[in-house]
DNA sequence: ATGGCTGAGCTACTCAGA
């Protein structure tokens, strides 16, 4: 089974780039972020045509994630955590593989830039809740599969020039804390696991030639619980959609998982 | 280099992203 996650920087303005992606490399789950649009505005139909549901939780403008599946997810959910500010970041659902009943939960955590401001103290917050919900959640079940955008660095390999974003809400020390803090629960950063030493990236910025000098992040993760280590087959960041014309600044991340 | 770009909403410009 494929499951991919990719934040598409808006699913309306995306969407030829998203169609031919799916073609191409055929998830049987693709979680989408930022797709900045309100369930009603949401193209189904476009998947649908070439199988999908769509599970959406949109909107207007900013944020908004989705899940597209071509079997029907069960228990799907917006309400993980309490969001003060009520935006729409984390839609979950359950599947079953292999008579494990796997916890699906799709995330985009917000930026928190510029520090110091309350956009700061929000993501701080809201990590704390998630962490504080996915606790609870593990003592329901061990099997959880997160993935989605991070805007976390975890380490300074996972960005080209570590000393621009130590003071960074992506960078900073007390945010990288808190993604420690879910490893400690018992994930695992699968990439990290599979790949020791490799620097790759999942995000470039559009300007300054950021693409084509490689001036790239690495914060766009799947964790999963030791409990389902044993079913990975493969990840990959596959780098082809930033390339093309009018990308997301964003590029999927792949799991094969059996 | 607190943004050089991009998208949404809207129709001139702000907000947001990372």
């Amino acid at each position: 089974m494929k499951i991919i996650s990719w934040n598409v920087n808006s699913v309306r303005a995306r969407i030829t780039n998203i169609l031919d992606y799916i073609k191409q490399s055929n998830p049987d789950i693709l979680f989408l972020q930022e797709i900045k649009t309100q369930d009603e505005n949401f193209p189904y139909e476009d998947f649908e045509k070439r199988g999908y549901h769509s599970y959406v939780y949109g909107q207007k403008s900013y944020n908004g994630v989705a899940i597209l599946s071509k079997s029907e997810i069960k228990s799907i959910s917006k309400d993980f955590i309490v969001d003060d500010l009520k935006q729409s970041r984390i839609i979950t659902g359950e599947i079953f593989l292999k008579k494990k009943k796997i916890e699906l939960i799709n995330v985009y955590v917000p930026n928190g830039n510029p520090v110091g401001t309350t956009k700061y103290d929000y993501k701080k917050n809201w990590l704390n809740k998630f962490i504080s919900s996915i606790k609870k959640k593990l003592m329901k079940n061990s099997n959880l599969l997160i993935a989605g955008d991070f805007n976390i660095i975890p380490e300074e390999i996972d960005v080209y020039d570590f000393r621009r974003y130590e003071n960074d809400a992506l960078g900073k020390l007390e945010i990288r804390k808190k993604f420690r803090e879910l490893l400690n629960l018992g994930f695992n950063d699968i990439y990290r696991l599979k790949n020791k030493d490799k620097q790759e990236y999942t995000f470039w910025d559009y300007f300054a030639g950021s693409w084509q000098k490689n001036y790239g992040m690495r914060i766009d993760h799947f964790l999963l619980t030791n409990n389902l280590i044993e079913n990975i087959k493969s990840i990959s960041i596959n780098k082809k959609p930033r390339s093309m014309i009018k990308p997301s600044d964003h590029t999927p991340i792949e799991l094969q998982i059996n």
